[in-house]
DNA sequence: ATCCTAACGCAACGTCCGTCGCATTTAGGG
DNA sequence: CCCTAAATGCGACGGACGTTGCGTTAGGAT
């Protein structure tokens, strides 16, 4: 339904028209935003016809769950700064760059997410497998003996983050790259 | 548009429907959940015309926004445990309970809020008025002499209630009164 | 008790959205 | 180079959704 792998024909055509479609999907985004974002739009401006775009991605949020998977990085980890703190830091900042993209495609996932089922699970199961590889950062800092070896990584990774996704997602107010900062450090201390 | 307040004919009929519609509203989200929430449904289990429902709330976004409006309570006051951490406790507990309740009004309403801005904007104001009374949790922090007179009420706020909200809301994942609790004690604690 | 009009009921209409059957193109293998 | 089937293009259809005009009911004031 969403990823075209093990497809029986995923080259030459069928690839273009993907990609075409998700550019479009993009675009449409930035111009009209999520509320704004229309099949029939997508198709107009990306050439392709509405019926290919009904069979193969059924939905407004499957388009956006497929732009997710596309966007996503499969080798993605958290960087090493020397220090849990540090680590903590770098990882808010990314996510805030992501929500605070023009557009914000997970900004626009998560609003689909609220619409389908497929595209919930699909959202858990990104995020569940990020936060699963950020907590490699939690690990590092026990091996250097900054944490104990019990500690939650989970728990923690949600106090460094949750503040940030919940004032700009939620809340929908701005949050500074200090402010973003100042919870990563909260969660590190937490933990000491 | 939403409020009653100020309505010219307010009395009788007018606000039997109110209660009519809004309870059918409450029990369709409780069986259909809110995507298979619809105008019709609620028309048809309420006994009030289409029509109606389209003149006096427009959307089912409205519908869920005047549920919300119906359910506040203007004299709601954080209570008074007598310290910051207890005080914080209950809060978390208050907001893990209207999280989990069946139907959650308020997650119908954040779901609603991706979808029309007049949804977005009038939870952003019952937020903010909820935000803003449970800062006295934090003047009273202050007067106890428990932490410093400049403490940012709201980035303290953040820090214990957010990851309830993102765990249960966004990551869709289950969160025990235990771990709302170590939250709030995270969030006292990173004050003192 | 009577009147006025806000609020509601009703039916019909137009539009938008998603689907279906069929024709056409093209990827990928022989 | 040809053949087959997957993928796409195309037009039409049906249904759901929201709107509009008009008639009816009932709240609230005189």
């Amino acid at each position: 339904m969403i990823a075209e792998v093990g497809a029986s024909r995923p080259g030459g055509r069928t690839a273009r028209v993907r990609s075409d479609v998700l550019a479009a999907v993009e675009s449409e985004l930035a111009e009209h935003g999520y509320d704004g974002l229309t099949i029939d739009a997508v198709a107009v401006r990306s050439g392709v016809h509405r019926t290919t775009l009904y069979r193969r991605w059924k939905t407004v949020p499957g388009l956006l769950v497929d732009l997710l998977a596309a966007g996503a990085d499969d080798s993605w980890e958290p960087v090493d700064t020397g220090s849990l703190e540090g680590d903590l830091i770098a990882v808010n900042r990314e996510i805030h760059a992501a929500l605070t993209a023009r557009p914000s495609i997970t900004q626009a996932v998560i609003a689909a997410s609220f619409r389908t089922t497929d595209a919930a699970d699909a959202l858990t199961r990104f995020w569940e497998d990020r936060y699963e590889r950020t907590a490699l950062v939690v690990s590092r800092a026990v091996a250097r003996g900054e944490i104990p070896s019990g500690t939650d990584a989970h728990q923690l990774l949600l106090t460094a983050t949750a503040p940030l996704y919940h004032q700009v997602v939620l809340l929908r107010q701005p949050m500074s790259r200090d402010q973003a900062d100042h919870h990563a450090r909260i969660a590190a201390a937490s933990v000491r």
